[in-house]
Formats: structure tokens, C-alpha cells, sequence
DNA sequence: CTTGACGTTTACGTTAACGTAAACTATGTG
DNA sequence: CACATAGTTTACGTTAACGTAAACGTCAAG
């Protein structure tokens, strides 16, 4: 485990463009420092990167995973975390409901695998 | 369960909006009858714009709606349906590497949620 | 008959998430 | 020193999935 990663070693390792790295930056989500002008990315910036694609996976948007990232540490007041644990359970209830739609597409998705290899046994035959 | 319906009709039904049916229809994900110069659409209209929307949940492109809708029929000739499978079977990848991911954000979630809590009794300790 | 509710087409506008290109800097190598 | 390699900033381009607005058709109700 490397303490520091310059953004070619970052983009590489997760298969994306030093392009997006830069984006992800201005947009708040990385924060890497700067050693002779050239980025540095600490092991807290790798995290952080892994949890955006693992969103991205999930079809979240860049700020929702921002948000994500952002519950990690319940910071404020009473009021302020209060608030973040509704958003948790949003997020939850969200999460939830894409679990459903995911079994049931893949139910689908077997579905029509069967019919494909039926297809294709009625094609020998006939 | 109606024959047919009109465009607002579905479109309240689903919570989307009149031109949203129009896109998708102009992406051939739809294909309602012409009543009279109105769009009148069917039951499997109907069922496709559910799958649709479920896709968008997971967030699918409606190209990759439209794919998958597609897969419902095989057709065509032993390769062509050999290359359904294929298609088929990658969908299912995507899909079970995203239940891990849902899995893993969903621990993450409570998790955090924890911390919350546990903030908030400090806080009434302190 | 005209007003309103609903429909149509056409076309330009908008946002997210980068891609791409230009122009420049710094560094190590033959 | 020249050149390649990797980094930087700035800025305009691109795609998906609609939103929004204009301009028009149609039909039942007052």
C-alpha cells in the first residue's frame, strides 16, 4: 500500500483518464496535494475514488456519491446530523428499491436466456 | 386493466411527463397507434415503459432498456440468437457485480448511520 | 362562436460528465 | 542541447435525456 500516487498511477489502476481525475477534483471530490505542481494523491483519495466508480456503477451521479462520501463523518450540530441520518435513510430506501428492480431484471434476464436456448433447441430439430 | 391508453393517461400513471413518452417513442422504445392523429397506447406499451423505468432506476441508458426489452423475443437465425445469449450473459455480469455493490453501499450506510447515532448521544452526554 | 383542455410538430435550450485540443512547464536521457 | 515523457491550465466540443416554448389542430361546453 503506497502512500502517495501521482494521477498516472491513479488513472491507471482504476481505468479511467487522468482527465476525469482533474474533473473529480474540481468538482470536490479528490483532494490531492500539490508536490512541485504535479498532484499527489493520498490513500484517503483512493478510497474516495473507489467509492465514486462503485457509485457510478450504481447510476449515482457524481454528487450523490459527494454526499455518500460525506456521511461518512458525522460532523456538526445536533440539527446538522439529525438531518444527515435522513438522508442516510433516503439513500437506503433508494438502495432498497434498486435491489428489487435488480432481482427482477435478472429474473427477466434468465427468462429470456431460456426462450434464446429453447430457440435454438427448435432449430435442430426442425 | 384498459386496452388502450392516452398519452397523459400513462404518463400521470408512471409520474413522467408527455414528452418523455414522445422521446422514447422517437427512440423507438414505444410504439403507440395513431387514433385520430393521438397516440393511443397499447398494454405491452405499457409493460415496455414499466421496463424503462425500472431500467432508469438502475441506471441503464434507454439504449440499454431498449436492448433488453429486445432480448424478450429472440428472433432471427442460430447466430443471431447465439449472440442474444451472449449479450445476455453480460448483462447478467453487470448486474451481479452491481448486487455487490449494492450490498457493500448499503453496509456502508448503516455504518455511517451508526456513527450518527452514536454523535448524538455524545451530544447529549457532553 | 370562442374559450379551454388536450393533443400535435418543430426546434432550440439545458445539465452532467467528461473528451479533446492547444499551449505551456518541468525533468530526465542520449 | 535536443528531445521525449509526464505534468499543467484553459477552453471549447460532445452525448444523453429530456425541458421549454412557439405555433397550430380539435372538440365538447357555455
Amino acid at each position: 500500500m503506497q502512500a502517495s500516487y501521482s494521477i498516472r498511477d491513479l488513472a491507471q489502476e482504476f481505468d479511467v483518464t487522468p482527465r476525469a481525475l482533474r474533473f473529480y477534483e474540481e468538482k470536490g471530490l479528490l483532494q490531492p496535494t500539490r508536490h512541485k505542481q504535479s498532484r499527489s494523491y493520498s490513500n484517503a483519495d483512493r478510497t474516495r475514488l473507489k467509492l465514486i466508480l462503485r457509485g457510478k456503477r450504481l447510476g449515482l451521479t457524481l454528487e450523490e456519491s459527494s454526499d455518500i462520501i460525506l456521511m461518512y463523518n458525522p460532523a456538526g450540530n445536533r440539527r446538522q446530523i439529525q438531518s444527515l441520518i435522513d438522508k442516510i435513510q433516503e439513500k437506503k430506501v433508494q438502495l432498497l428499491q434498486q435491489q428489487e428492480d435488480l432481482d427482477s431484471m435478472l429474473q427477466d434476464l434468465n427468462k429470456s436466456e431460456q426462450r434464446c436456448r429453447a430457440a435454438l433447441r427448435d432449430n435442430d430439430k426442425g
